[in-house]
DNA sequence: GACATTTTTTGACACAGCGTCATATTATTT
DNA sequence: AAATAATATGACGCTGTGTCAAAAAATGTC
């Protein structure tokens, strides 16, 4: 199906093998430049009408082919949301390696994390919603296990990031290692669980729907900045939040690092208000 | 449809009027107990097939009755999945309200709510993460606002729970509403909305799938006590956690307020562990 | 350039599941 | 017993998925 998966007609004599394996060239870039195509349409259609205004007639139509040939590329459409959120995550990898490398402290760059989480929230609902749709079991088993294994990838990655932005802190001593009532040796698992649910959960709350400021309520997004820093300050994690501007941090951060996002996400609200005239 | 619901029938003579009451309340009983007959099914289906699983077909035939008549209680598949996740937040309520009133410090009982949180996502990981997927604009759009509104109600009770415990803490004097860095009117909703988003956040966080032992980490839901802990010391919630053993009030709050909870939970792992031989 | 071979595209098809509604059945009232 | 109202039914239409044999296009060979 994909050009060169054939392995029989790889043999061939010098001369005839350059112009095939040119042809095979041209045509492997046609094919995954298609597959873009595929999820660029896809995402497009899923940001503007939801996963239900994702079909795949839809996409044949809008990329001018019919349906069997995206079915050439993914088995289900199932595969295709897949396909997405490893475009996401891969998007969210980037943000979060800017932050890795934010020089400040170690406490900065993780901090640096969490914003990134609560930018790309904010700037990606639907993309993000669909993500932790993708964990539930019924839409997995739809998904080949092998292609489960490149979000795995990704989450690895990520974890990967806070953590030794943890194990730095503690190397630079910003974080002591003996905590009360926590065992040495989960420290830094306990810290980049506590950041992760936070983030995830003032996320995914966020998008939720419930009508916070009805609930006489601040929207989840916008305590977390806050609560990150009390999570951080009760690890003893150097220099606590008293000691500096923590609202200072988030601007200096969101211009040095984030300028795009926030630019991106400026235009979006304009975006938004002007429908609503 | 509903029988009742035709206003027309309604005047009658006296003696007449009794008997039609009559009928009709022992229809109305009828009714209601069926509408539980199809919601009972239609969990059960959830819990054991996934959402797949349940196709307006299946229930139909479990309940003994045709698809048409599922269709005289809920205008759609969605509504029926509304319904349960109503169902889910009463239990999850009644655990909060046993928390609500357990005899200790107020920081026990909110501490408490975080334990039923967390027990509560592992009875009920299918429904939890379904509720989660009625947030999406997708299938709200297809369930009627008047049926949303009774879910929103019952999460602005829940959060009506946490506030009430924060607001007493500071009564009790176990709460500074001085902290440094935060206004004093939102460290109520502050504190609230830093546990909810840690609950949550865990809660999803365990049930993706994501293996998290193989990423050398541990399951989000056993660090969730100890992070809640970090969050309320940091907030300086008397006492502090350093001042008592977190586990040792773990087990206690297990043994008192949650122990057909636990029950169930064993039982299940057991069933877990039978299925694997 | 004409023929053979491989690759790619297509759309008709079978299937599953939702929601509707005219008709049949059952219960209630007169 | 007849009339009326309430309820149940399942055939029907619809949308959308995924399959596959046949058509079309591209590539390779002489």
């Amino acid at each position: 199906m994909q050009p060169g998966s054939t392995r029989t007609t790889a043999r061939k004599t010098a001369s005839t093998a350059a112009r095939t394996t040119d042809s095979h060239a041209r045509k492997q870039r046609a094919w995954q430049q298609r597959e873009q195509l595929i999820l660029d349409t896809a995402q497009r259609l899923l940001q503007q009408h939801g996963l239900q205004g994702l079909t795949m007639e839809r996409v044949a139509s809008e990329i001018e082919y019919s349906r069997g040939t995206i079915y050439n590329h993914f088995a289900s459409k199932e595969e295709i949301v897949n396909a997405i959120g490893v475009r996401c995550m891969q998007t969210l990898t980037e943000m979060f390696r800017r932050a890795q490398h934010y020089p400040g402290t170690q406490r900065d760059r993780l901090a640096a994390l969490s914003l990134a989480h609560s930018l790309y929230a904010q700037l990606h609902p639907v993309e993000l919603q669909q993500l932790q749709l993708l964990k539930s079991p019924d839409i997995r088993s739809k998904i080949s296990s092998e292609k489960q294994q490149s979000l795995l990838q990704m989450e690895q990655e990520i974890t990967g990031i806070a953590l030794d932005i943890v194990r730095a802190a503690i190397a630079d001593g910003e974080l002591p290692t003996s905590q009360p009532g926590v065992p040495d040796s989960i420290v830094p698992e306990s810290i980049v669980m506590g950041l992760w649910s936070m983030g995830y959960g003032s996320s995914l709350l966020q998008l939720s729907g419930i009508p916070f400021n009805e609930l006489g309520m601040q929207q989840p997004l916008d305590m977390m900045w806050l609560n990150t820093h009390k999570l951080l300050d009760s690890y003893q994690w150097q220099p606590l939040s008293e000691r500096f501007d923590i609202q200072q941090l988030k601007q200096t951060l969101c211009d040095v690092l984030y300028a795009d996002e926030v630019v991106l996400l400026k235009q979006n609200e304009n975006k938004k208000t002007e429908q609503n005239n």
